[in-house]
DNA sequence: ATGAAAGCGCTAACAT
DNA sequence: ATGTTAGCGCTTTCAT
């Protein structure tokens, strides 16, 4: 295998400055280079050599921590920032945070440690100890769709999307309006369904429209349990007019539900979800769209840039939400409201 | 920071025995290791260092390498792999290939060498010279959806599912079956396309049904190029009853063209998809379902078997498809067909 | 079963 | 601008 040692035999200079051009430093003369460069790609050596590591301190990797990876919205994440990072000649560690044991989760830091010079979380805080833990590895950290003072962050206003959606209702003359939230008892203290319940809530009342508590039932941002909240919302009295769901996916568990029972959306009952998921357009579903990828993107810029500079503090991003209306909601007229 | 050293001094004992201990090596006290265990949880120190690589030539991780990430195939494969991995205690570093420019190709094997111990490849080969490349690593590597002699590979029969896609059809009374395969021009020497087509075919040829050209359009296995393939097949004269398409991704998008053209499946028009995509059920799609995350742990678990046995020869492995029916077919009279 | 010491392949600090 | 020489933090002989 061909080291170091080799190509600078090969180039008839020392390691030293093979290790200099390679890496682009200043002070090596142009034609040294070159010829170092010539020796590299004969031995097909590689750029960025992995056992730099040691010597460095720098492992040329960055990490990305997600609770999923194949859900739609991680894996958009995921992509957007391993695109970024690629470019800027990074590598990418994933690490999928979700079913890990008790003590296995005592050692996360320790897994992380040294082999990552940054870190990308998305949208979901582990326990206070364990997010401690990350923090306490020293290396910058950018959050998705979260935010924390010590950590940059790169999300969307919730709030502000949620509000959006519900006044979509609203202004469609829809008076008896449903909620599809997250689950209260959510195992992860998160943000996202709580922020998206109070846009819904403060439009509402905003609007004086009346909430009735039977007029909510909770899913865990999946198809399957939206679809089965969904029957049971059906069989309530004073059945709502329209339904905010919090995401794509539990907006189309509950177009599914729909169509079990007899049911059409937007005939019946018009259905407004949240995230611009993929298949939202196969489902002709409005829907609260997200750039997801960018926001992966710019979580990798975001740590590269304080890799580089690491006085900075961590800048904290807000992306816009568009409405895209689609043919899941319609108007209503003030008798069938 | 804690290093090796620290741990032990902590412990009473050398570097050596710590490094011994810490990963499971024979020959040492139960009570030593106790107690370096005790100072290494102590001092946080990791179970697996990062720096390791340099000295013992081994990386603890392997690199995946496929080219999306995000979407519903990949993403899944990939956290099949993940999970196998990480339970392993292996690193997984992610590599898109899809939109690296000509030149940056060139060093690609560079990029992956000495990083990884292993490669897991999904769904498509690069050009023979990258494969090459990845073959003079001189790593085991494990394919996903293909085939190779010199690498493991994980992939299901899709002949036979293609054949019990349009067996189905052909069972329901159709007689005038269309198909949506991949484009014949497709930028890379996909096996998969040409194998779905050549089951659909075969059971056509079985059944003695004629085969008209103009039933055929193509798509690159989105929902998009493939709602718009689906315009073209409408416009044409002899519309099928049935469709068999190579994806479900293909085959909703075709439901979508379905649907802006006032038609229906299966009213209208059969459809039967490929692949167990999540959003099947919510469509009613009827597909032959592969076991995609499955795959992606198999696959890590065979090269970590070969990791630990080098002379053993690659295994082929061929997992079964399954058939799920939905309601996107039906059986149509003798007089429709 | 444990320790001492010689690397692993590279980078960094110091020469020149 | 380039070479020399220590390390980097760990693993792996080879002793004991």
């Amino acid at each position: 295998m061909a080291g170091i040692k080799e190509v600078a035999e090969e180039a008839g200079v020392s390691t030293a400055t093979v290790s200099r051009a390679l890496r682009g430093l200043h002070h090596v003369n142009d034609s040294t280079r070159a010829k170092i460069i010539a020796a590299a790609e004969k031995l097909s050596y590689p750029l960025t050599p992995s056992t730099a590591n040691t010597a460095s301190g720098r492992t040329n990797s960055v990490g990305v921590v997600a609770p999923y990876i194949s859900r739609w919205y991680f894996s958009q994440v995921i992509s957007g920032a391993e695109q970024a990072l690629r470019e800027a000649g990074l590598d990418l560690l994933l690490y999928n945070f979700s079913q890990m044991k008790g003590r296995e989760r005592l050692f996360q830091h320790q897994l992380l440690k040294g082999r990552v010079d940054a870190l990308i979380v998305i949208s979901l805080p582990p326990t206070v100890e364990e997010f401690d833990s990350m923090l306490s590895l020293g290396i910058p950290i950018a959050l998705v769709g979260m935010e924390h003072e010590k950590c940059a962050s790169v999300k969307i206003d919730d709030i502000a999307g949620a509000r959006s959606a519900t006044q979509h209702l609203v202004n469609q003359g829809h008076k008896q309006i449903g909620l599809m939230s997250g689950r209260p008892d959510d195992p992860f203290n998160f943000s996202v369904p709580q922020d998206r319940r109070k846009g819904f809530m403060q439009v509402l009342a905003e609007n004086g429209l009346e909430w009735l508590p039977q007029r909510e039932v909770h899913g865990d941002f999946t198809m399957h349990t939206a679809a089965r909240a969904m029957d049971d919302l059906l069989a309530r009295p004073n059945r709502p007019t329209a339904i905010f769901c919090e995401s794509d996916e539990m907006a189309m568990g509950a177009m599914q539900a729909l169509r079990r029972h007899g049911l059409k959306a937007p005939d019946d009952i018009s259905i407004v979800g949240f995230d611009g998921h993929e298949m939202a357009e196969f489902s002709e579903l409005t829907t609260i769209e997200q750039p997801v990828q960018l926001m992966g993107e710019m979580a990798a810029w975001s740590i590269m840039e304080r890799l580089r500079k690491p006085n900075i503090d961590p800048p904290s991003l807000v992306l816009p939400t568009t409405l895209v209306v689609r043919n899941s909601t319609r108007r209503i007229s003030p008798e069938e409201a």
